[in-house]
This record gives C-alpha cells, sequence and structure tokens, in this order.
DNA sequence: TTGCTTTTTTACCATTTGGTAAAGATACGA
DNA sequence: TCGTATCTTTACCAAATGGTAAAAAAGCAA
C-alpha cells in the first residue's frame, strides 16, 4: 500500500494547494454557479437516497457535469453533504428563531405551525434531507444539534414555559409541544409518498393547515 | 456476456430448483432459525442505512452468518427487503385495525394513540424501516400502500367521519388527524437521535403519553 | 495574439458490493 | 453406520463507486 490512503484524514490541503477554489481570492462567476448547481443536484439525490445511498454518478448527471469536475468543485460526497447541511440549516431553524417572546402567545405558535408547514410545502427535498440524517442517527450532524438546534430549543422553551405559568397558554411541556409541532408539518413533506396515495393525489395543504390550527389552537387555549 | 445477465427478471426457477427451500416441504428448524436471525439483522441494517445504504456484507457480519449463506437463504437483497416489509405490515396495521366501530369512540382513538406510541416505543426498527421506505418514495412498498394501508384507510375515515357527524367527536378530517397520529406518535422512533439531543438523555415517552393525551383528547372532544 | 490561470475531459485505479460456482461439512432418516 | 439431502464455506466475478492524474480546453488580462 502506497500513496493511496483511502481512509485517514485524507489530506486535503494539497488537493486544492494549487488551485484557487480555496484560496482568500473571491469565487469566479463560474465557481459560484456550479458550486450552485451541483448542490442542487446533490439536495435532490441526497434528499431521496439519503447519504450512503447517493451516488457522485447520481450528482453528477443531474446538475450535468462530469464526476471528476464535480470533484473540482468539492473535495468529495461528504463534503457536499456537510456543505449542504451547513447552508440549509440556518435556514432551516428560521422560523423557530423568529418566535417573538414579547408578541402574542397563541399567535407566535400558530404563525410558527403555519411556517412550519409552509415550509414543509416549499421545500420538501430540505424538509427529506434532515429527515434521512436523522432518520440514520444524524452521523454528519451532531455538531448543528448540539450548538445550533439545542440552544435554541432551550431558549424558545424556557419562553414557552413563561407563557404557560403567566396562564397565557395552556400548561404543556415545551419540548414535547415542539415535537408535535415539528413531526405534524414535516409529515407532509417527508411522507409525501404515503400521503399522495391515501388522498389519491387531492392537495393536503389547505386541509393540513385548517385541521392543524385547530388543533394546536385547541390544546393551547389557556 | 453469458450466463451473467445482472439485469432482467432474475430466473428465480432454476436458482431454487435443485434445493428444497421453495418447495412445498415444511421448512427444517434451521431454516426457521436462520431465516428469523437474518430477518432480524436485516432490520437492523435496513432501518437504520434504508435499502439502498445497506449491504449484505453487514446483514451478514450482523446475523453471524457468510453471506453466500445469507444468499442460500434469500435469493437477493430486494427479497430480504421485501420479506420484512410484508411480515411486518401486518403487526402494523394491527392497532388500526382494532379500532372498534362499535365502541365510544373517544376511547377507541386514544387507545389507538396509546398503541401506536408503545409500538414506537416496543418497535422503533420497524418505525424506522417504513419511515426510511416512504421518504425515498416507497418504491418497493406500492403495493402495501395501495391495497394494505388505503381500504383500511378508507374504512377507518368512514367511522370517524360517523362519530363526527352523530357528534360523538368534534367535527374534523379523519385523514388528516391519522396523518397527526401517526407523524406524532412514530416521530419518537424516527426521530430518537434528535430527540436523545434535546433531552439529554431523558426518556421521554411518559412524558409524550401525557402530552398527546392531552392533545388529541382536546382536540377531539365534541 | 500571447501567456497564464481556471475549468473540463479522458483515462484510469482500488475498493466495495451484489451475486455465483462448486467443493466441503453437517444433519438426519433408514 | 451409511448415504443422501441440507447447509456452509472458499474462492471467485463483474459492475458500481469514490476518487485521482494529467492532458486538453476555455477564459481572460496584457
Amino acid at each position: 500500500m502506497q500513496s493511496h490512503m483511502r481512509k485517514g484524514p485524507k489530506e486535503r490541503a494539497d488537493r486544492m494547494q494549487k488551485k484557487a477554489l480555496a484560496s482568500n481570492t473571491k469565487p469566479s462567476r463560474i465557481q459560484l454557479r456550479n458550486r450552485s448547481t451541483i448542490l442542487d443536484a446533490a439536495l435532490d439525490v441526497f434528499s431521496q437516497h439519503g447519504y450512503r445511498g447517493a451516488t457522485l454518478d447520481q450528482i453528477a448527471a443531474k446538475a450535468g457535469l462530469s464526476k471528476p469536475n464535480i470533484l473540482y468543485y468539492f473535495s468529495g460526497k461528504e463534503e457536499i453533504h456537510i456543505t449542504l447541511l451547513n447552508t440549509l440549516m440556518d435556514t432551516w431553524l428560521d422560523p423557530l428563531r423568529d418566535i417573538n417572546p414579547g408578541g402574542d402567545p397563541m399567535e407566535e405558535l400558530l404563525r410558527y405551525v403555519y411556517r412550519k408547514l409552509e415550509m414543509s410545502r416549499e421545500y420538501p427535498r430540505e424538509s427529506r434531507l434532515f429527515a434521512n440524517e436523522i432518520l440514520q442517527g444524524a452521523p454528519r450532524m451532531g455538531v448543528h444539534l448540539e450548538t445550533g438546534l439545542k440552544p435554541l430549543v432551550d431558549k424558545i422553551s424556557a419562553v414557552i414555559e413563561d407563557w404557560s405559568a403567566a396562564g397565557k397558554i395552556a400548561k404543556i411541556d415545551p419540548r414535547h409541544l415542539l415535537f408535535s409541532i415539528w413531526a405534524t408539518t414535516q409529515h407532509y413533506a417527508d411522507f409525501e409518498a404515503q400521503i399522495d396515495t391515501l388522498m389519491e393525489g387531492a392537495q393536503p395543504y389547505d386541509a393540513a393547515r385548517h385541521h392543524l390550527d385547530r388543533m394546536f389552537r385547541c390544546m393551547l387555549m389557556p
């Protein structure tokens, strides 16, 4: 065995050193365009097959680029996946961040439900990407859960607890409330195949919005 | 190319004809034991990595058998997966089947919620197996959804609608109610990695049961 | 146009993976 | 205990997969 070394801390430095990709210069228009093309194709493939089920060939085909060309822009399959998670995590958590502790509790929480449902409709691929990753034990997302999601959830949980204690909404476990909101809204993206079958193709989102509004309004009523 | 034929309707007949495996004789004790060992190992692997991410080597290792030995009992990776789905689907739908149209509506539905939650705790692998499969578009489950799940859901939906119309529970879209029950209960199995992080390892099921009871009881109250 | 850098392609490679052939080992009824 | 049928192992294969080297092509500033 010499010079191959598939395992181990694949030396990213030497790969990039002669190319301008990782340097401090501004990325060219071509770089910007191709990187985003690749990420979009990768989102398609990863969200459908999960990390291990996705292949670089599929991503390359969907992006309309050759596989080595993909690897010119990203150091490997894993870097593409991690870049996706990093890029999308912020957007994904925006609705949670936007809950206003000073606003009307019922309004804030129902608005959160709406926005989460809307994101399932608008960004089903993102929803499935995260669902796949968490289903499989979140092996490449530990950091995001620990340092991204958890502090935010702790903060919002405290806010909800205060609302609850002040009698502005019903007494409720804030974390399980969040779990229920996530589960019910993301279900429409993650389990779309099942819903399509059971609803015979009828659009579920209008009825879903009505249903979830009733459900959470009812359970939050003080 | 001769005699290999990886694609195409892999002639199962000639593979099995000289072996007693597919015949009408009763399976031996060894067969019974090994098939079930393999299926259990496969459930582990498929539920964690999804169909494409799972490998026969992983399954073989977990089962403590050699790969060719696995292929002595099953004609291929796909047959293992399909056998799993077939075997588990019935158990999975039992709670839904057991809803009694003649029983007390609130009691029947809350009991259904409990049982689904209990199944998430007792059979998280099964939950994740189905979640993986549906997430990826249910490519090997079309039959189950169309001919197994859908008729049952149609039937129970009619029952719930009757209850609703008779004023015994609140007016509600029965299908979206089912979606919410599935989503919230299975969430505790499918997103366990996330829940573990957010709850710092505390057992979520007792609080979950209380939470879901409140939530569905409230929304079903006429 | 020239010369340099960035981008893309062609031709590969090693490993992994699903699967097979056939010999060897084991169980089990007569 | 013997012989047959069942079960398991060893030794492979072809395709797929992640990834690389290096030459060719395309951009682009001067």
